[in-house]
DNA sequence: ATATTCCCTACAGTGACTATAGGTTCAAGG
DNA sequence: CCTTGAACCTATAGTCACTGTAGGGAATAT
């Protein structure tokens, strides 16, 4: 990678090539996510294609799921190419129990509104069984479901 | 069902008995979501039997992943016990849909980090794929992923 | 009478944005 | 050079569904 950058991206330019909203992008400067660009005399943003790189970076990992802390942490441990990459590692595995955990949360919740649909007989709501299960935990088949 | 009810439960014991926690039930009134109890003279609120369902009822179905808006329908229909149950049944198969998309989004992911993960060769971060992966999204198997 | 536990209001904070209002700058066409 | 219109700027409020805090008052047991 060269030394010097040319900054000739505007701010709708980098959006439309990172797939980032523009708010987005200013409010990732603002929490200190990406750093601030040089400015037109204006006071425009200008950005470099570093800045291509890093918001496509930070956008991938946000689509993958990883919170902004984690993503700052990956982006630290980027920034050390020496350093062994268990760290990095360990954090994209979390990440993937934590997938895991929420697949399993939500198959659970699957299962229980289909069974509620099942029930229903597509009468009145006097004998609506997805209105008495809401109703009443204990028709449920699993006692406890996570958080959707 | 009687026609009065006696109102003896503080929000403490209304909170224990449905596994809602307090500020929970006082930000559910404030927005219209359960009614307003009566109160002590000292000016605390104490609710009856039906609070308990009620309460029941909303902690069930955000439990199942209905928004606010869905169970303040829900609660609406409820009422209306002789209407037919489409709506609910609409409500629900909704809410089914949303669960199902998001699953099939998490098990995309799940595939990329698993990937992601097994490509590691456990090196240091200059080579590793991890952090390689999230800098270039032309290494992922899919065009898109969902946000998680 | 006191001690402890519970309860009250009002407001700020969370995460990760998104939207709005009201103004300024840039780039292109004439 | 001037105008037009799109793109940009800051600052602030709103989203969702809560959760947490500060600073007090009420209920209950001893």
């Amino acid at each position: 990678m060269p030394a010097s950058q040319t900054y000739a991206l505007s701010i709708g330019e980098l959006a439309r090539r990172t797939g980032c909203n523009i708010q987005t992008i200013r409010y990732y400067e603002q929490i200190g996510l990406v750093a601030a660009p040089p400015r037109t005399e204006g006071g425009q943003r200008r950005y470099g294609a570093g800045a291509v790189q890093r918001l496509g970076f930070i956008r991938h990992a946000r689509d993958l799921g990883f919170d902004i802390a984690a993503i700052r942490s990956l982006i630290a441990l980027a920034g050390e190419p020496d350093r062994p990459c268990e760290d990095a590692d360990r954090i994209a595995r979390a990440q993937l129990e934590s997938v895991k955990l929420k697949i399993a949360g939500l198959k659970l919740l699957q299962k229980e509104l289909e069974r509620m649909l099942h029930n229903c007989a597509h009468g009145t709501i006097s004998d609506c069984r997805v209105v008495e299960t809401l109703g009443d935990h204990a028709l449920c088949a699993h006692e406890t479901h996570a958080h959707a």
